[in-house]
DNA sequence: TATAAAAGTTAGACTAGTCTAACAAATATA
DNA sequence: TATATTTGTTAGACTAGTCTAACTTTTATA
């Protein structure tokens, strides 16, 4: 068990990183294609074939010519390490240093390259271990473990059905900042009272408030439990 | 006034800073040289000559071939800016994250090249406006202004003179460690109990505890307030 | 199954930051 | 002041990460 290597540029962090969260969207099969990941990170695909080829000489992916790209077990523990650092610094704007949702993203895409063991397992301290970030996203322990939590999109309750927000599926800026209008937050409890079939909209109740209509696109956005 | 650019690279940051605080160093006239300086930042002289232009180029500094280099008002401030970044998080890391005396200063020279004004400023708020960084040394102020405290080295008091530790002169581990040791911090007081001509050695009693020897090396790399 | 479209790769070029080796200017000193 | 030493510059090369343009392989579909 000799997995989180320090010798990773920043860039070859990013693309670890890219390549963890695109597994855990294509949650069956956990592999991702040059032009995807191309995208996600915002360069060429020529590009992203150049980083690939280091990446496998450096055994964090496998793959072959033209094939798909997976993680290797080394490669998914580095890129658990660096969501790790993300995701506690996320919480460390929102709770300690008042950020807001929509702002602690970008920062933290700096922060998650600093370089310090001892830091993260102080921060995280500092912190009292928290299990998920302000998102709702599960923050992975110092050993990897990523907590868990069984979530369903509000779109999937029935009418009349009580729940409470866990966390959001989008991350979007206007999307947050449309929750943070509504006084939605994770915890916030939510009713569905009605379900429009024509449209795929909801009318629900926020925290016991009046009765207010969402569309089906932010009834599939948010993540609550029942 | 329209100081603090944005558009600096990792690299550029770490030469305003270098330049900024050779100024310091060289009190009487704050112009460094391209070998100074190089050495300072760990490069080759050909290195420094290459980026010295640059930042020519972008009116950071002024300087002529062969002559001595100075920093422009706003080179200034950019490097200003960056120091502030810089001894708020050491004093982030020392007091809120446990940090030692001697472990701050690595993590801090990564964490000053975060970029978010936003996050300076609030952390500033977290830490309550601290006026001076964990050695001491004092934190400017979001406009530029950078707090004084007048101070002494140890070795210029006479005997009999009671002073409080406010800075130290050498940041390096040894010499931190050492303190530690001693159970030096800012704001112990000392007293000299003797000085010894011979070697420029002092007798002291720190805190009140019984007296103990230190060298000249000692006593000069240590500021104190009388 | 032949072919068009999509996905991926290669080659060659560019930038920022670094180096070494050779050279030039400034300064110190005999 | 002539020369040796120190200081600083230039030229050319290298690496990491990026690009564009042309090419190749895979896949989807008519």
């Amino acid at each position: 068990m000799f997995y989180i290597c320090s010798m990773l540029s920043y860039t070859e962090e990013n693309y670890l990183k890219a390549l963890l969260k695109l597994s855990f969207q294509n949650e069956d099969k956990p592999e991702a294609g040059t032009n995807e990941m191309a995208a996600y990170l915002g360069v060429k695909p020529a590009t992203a074939t150049d980083m690939l080829k280091k990446l496998k000489e450096k055994e964090l992916v496998t793959y072959k010519k033209y094939g798909k790209i997976l993680l290797t077990e080394t490669g998914k523990q580095n890129g658990i390490a660096i969501l790790r650092k993300h995701r506690l610094w996320e919480t460390f704007l929102y709770e300690k240093l008042d950020f807001s949702w929509d702002e602690v993203h970008e920062v933290a895409e700096q922060l998650e390259h600093i370089q310090s063991a001892k830091l993260v397992d102080k921060l995280e301290e500092f912190l009292n271990f928290p299990e998920f970030d302000p998102h709702g996203d599960p923050i992975p322990k110092a050993n990897g473990e990523i907590p868990t939590i069984d979530k369903i999109l509000l779109s999937e309750l029935k009418e009349n059905e009580l729940c409470k927000v866990v966390a959001v599926k989008d991350t979007s800026t206007v999307f947050l900042q449309y929750l943070e209008k509504l006084r939605i937050t994770i915890g916030t409890p939510i009713k569905v009272l009605e379900r429009i079939d024509f449209d795929g909209s909801l009318s629900i109740q926020i925290a016991g408030e009046e009765a207010r209509n969402v569309s089906m696109k932010f009834a599939e956005s948010l993540f609550v439990k029942r």
